[in-house]
RNA sequence: GCGGGCGUAGCUCAGUGGAUAGAGCAACGGUCUUCUAAACCGUCGGUCGGGCGUUCGAGUCGCCCCGCCCGCGCCA
């Protein structure tokens, strides 16, 4: 895909090649705002190479540079050091317009990433827990990576790695046995499981405590102590009930049971995904995730046997005495860690070994990207010195999209014991109904449907705007009105943009219209909104290349204000000429259906009113 | 101890070797008879955590400190 700006700086490569620059020592680079310039030749390393102080090269190359016919270079000029290129505006302004016209939705994207396959591991909530606000986090930014490598050219798979098996499901089906099974529906039973899941932990806890305190007896009674020897019965009892099976063990057992096909644990299981999987889905619903699959860790459970023997018989791990598979030293500094439990029971890593190489063999991906939170680091990197190891994706990039943690207020970790946690669903009617108080107050005319639709759009936006717009890998403290906020840097401002567009478009159509003039879009603010819908595709690609969606925030909040500018100091419907007015009003359309591209990439909608 | 991340305006953040370090929020002062005031304009605000080095050029790269966060075998 070639858009106006690589073709400009197509041009000023052959303009600088034909004047003798070699091509290893062509650097072109975007000048700060501040330089009157679109992009620039720093001349430092040529000047150098060819034996010439850099202002006199520039000033040279200045002097002989040949612009082609029809090219988009309107000027060059040296300052200092420094060949200063310009756009030409007007070929510009007619280029860009017809590519946002002619492109409509597909503008900004690309083809460049055509040949990748690319596999995107994300949201990935545990089962039978609501989502919280940890969980935005892997969910938005993962869909908005997807939605970003696809519009790069990439075909992109995502999976959704569910929860949903393991020790921790041992745990809950062991405190269902305990507690018995929740009665209620919906979000509730999520939030009845959570409170058995407690529960259990805290008597897991406990039965630690006192294996604990039973291990100290003993070993003052070896030791001869007074006291110990005083209290010989009691201990004796003590170390006794501590070494019965405990609720630790029950959850192990169950998990081992769920592993082995046991019909109850399979029918309790079962239940769980299916009512976790119909609420999470209302919840992506609003957030505008589409996951392709959601195949869950219990799917590899087949796969985990030969997984486990492949590393044996590889002697990547061993079988240490108490029966559990260790793998040892694969890169320096790196940490040991197991690939099976002593008692024969799979891990994290086991599940997520297999699923790479399922992952591989299926769908045949050149990239497995992994949009994980900071914590998980280290397993990552354990995963992906092992898979290379076993030689199971040697070809294949591993890559993890890593993001920070979130800290209530206080910079506490959230957790439920601490009471301090906040769920997603509630989290986003708190949007909503924020986002609800000042549509009625502002758009108060609307029917009261649309109202809602506008609340739903702009109060959701601004909580997926608020965890997209700065780089992933910085901890976020919670704050309840920044998170939710509707002003500056945020997507209401940007959807207010668009909405004010859309307005001036949907007025004008009412009016017959003169045939545009587009050579008489020269005002300064005209010029720069212009410059700004030239640089989607660049920003498109940036993107993609970092997995980073703020790189496309920033554009739209950039030209959200140019647009402001614009709509201060350019009157649409009132321009002085007819063939103005048709041009501006083209310029404001293309604008509000880039921006619409921009924030689609993230998820975000844009009403038609605001 | 080892490994990773972060440190830029009062607060939240951009700035991926180039020119005079930029936004938003907060504060203060202005702007609705004129295409939507969820907006716009102005003012205030900086030893880029500290030091040494590499380079024509360092907020950006390297090394050493300081501070905060995270992780380091039978959870995920």
């Amino acid at each position: 895909m070639h858009y106006s700006l690589d073709r400009f700086e197509a041009h000023i490569r052959d303009g600088l090649l034909a004047a003798g620059v070699p091509a290893e020592l062509i650097e072109i680079v975007a000048p700060k705002p501040n330089i009157p310039a679109d992009l620039a030749f720093p001349t430092f390393r040529a000047a150098r190479a060819l034996g010439v102080a850099p202002p006199a090269l520039a000033q040279r190359l200045a002097d002989g540079f040949v612009v082609g016919g029809g090219s988009l270079i309107g000027a060059v000029h040296a300052a200092g050091p420094f060949l200063n290129f310009s756009l030409d505006q007007a070929r510009l302004t007619a280029t860009v317009l017809d590519e946002v016209t002619r492109l409509g939705g597909t503008y900004g994207h690309d083809d460049a990433g055509a040949g990748e396959v690319i596999v995107v591991d994300y949201s990935a909530p545990n089962i039978a827990k609501r989502m919280h606000v940890g969980h935005i986090r892997s969910t938005i930014i993962g869909q908005s990576v997807v939605n970003i490598l696809r519009a790069y050219g990439c075909r992109v798979i995502g999976d959704n790695h569910l929860g949903d098996w393991g020790k921790q499901f041992g745990a809950i089906i062991a405190a269902v046995m305990h507690y018995g099974e929740p009665a209620e529906h919906g979000e509730a039973a999520l939030a009845a499981f959570e409170e058995l899941y407690t529960r259990y932990s805290a008597l897991i806890k406990h039965d630690r405590e006192l294996r604990d305190e039973a291990e100290r007896w003993r070993r003052r009674l070896e030791e001869g102590d007074a006291e110990a020897l005083e209290r010989r019965d009691w201990i004796s009892a003590l170390v006794a009930q501590a070494a019965e099976p405990n609720h630790d063990d029950q959850a192990r057992a169950w998990s081992l049971r769920l592993e082995r096909g046991d019909p109850q644990a399979r029918a309790l299981w079962q239940r769980t995904i299916d009512l976790t999987i119909e609420v999470n889905d209302r919840l992506y619903r609003r957030l505008g995730v589409r996951i392709d699959h959601a195949y869950g860790e219990s799917f590899y459970e087949p796969m985990l046997a030969a997984v486990i023997d492949e590393a044996l018989a590889k002697g990547v791990a061993y079988r240490d005495d108490a029966g559990a598979v260790v793998v040892d030293e694969l890169e320096p500094n790196l940490p040991t860690f197991l690939l099976q439990r002593s008692d024969g029971g799979t891990l994290y890593m086991t599940r997520d070994v297999a699923t790479i190489q399922f992952r591989v063999r299926q769908m045949q991906p050149t990239r497995i990207v992994y949009v994980l939170g900071i914590p998980q680091e280290l397993h990552l990197r354990q995963l992906f010195a092992l898979v290379r190891a076993v030689g199971y994706a040697t070809d294949i990039e591993l890559v993890h999209v890593k993001f920070g943690t979130v800290f209530d207020q206080h910079g506490q970790a959230l957790s439920t014991r601490r009471g301090n946690m906040v769920y997603l669903e509630p989290l986003l009617d708190e949007a909503h109904a924020r986002a609800l108080a000042v549509v009625r107050q502002s758009s108060g005319e609307l029917d009261p449907a649309e109202q809602e639709e506008i609340a739903e759009a702009v109060g959701i936006g601004a909580v997926i705007y608020n965890d997209l717009y700065q780089d992933p890998r910085r901890d976020i403290r919670l704050d309840w009105d920044r998170m939710l906020a509707l002003d500056g840097n945020s997507a209401p401002y940007i959807q207010y943009m668009v909405a004010r567009c859309r307005s001036i478009v949907r007025r004008a159509a009412a009016e017959p219209g003169a045939v545009a003039d587009i050579s008489q879009l020269t005002h300064p603010s005209e010029l720069a909104v212009i410059k700004q819908l030239a640089r989607l595709p660049r920003a498109v690609r940036e993107a993609a290349q970092r997995y980073a969606p703020f790189v496309i925030a920033e554009w739209c909040y950039d030209t959200a204000r140019a647009l402001s500018a614009l709509y201060r100091d350019c009157p649409v419907l009132r321009a002085e000429q007819p063939e103005l007015r048709s041009a501006r009003l083209q310029l404001v359309a293309a604008t509000a259906q880039a921006l619409t591209n921009g924030l689609a990439l993230l998820c975000i909608r844009a009403p038609q009113r605001m």
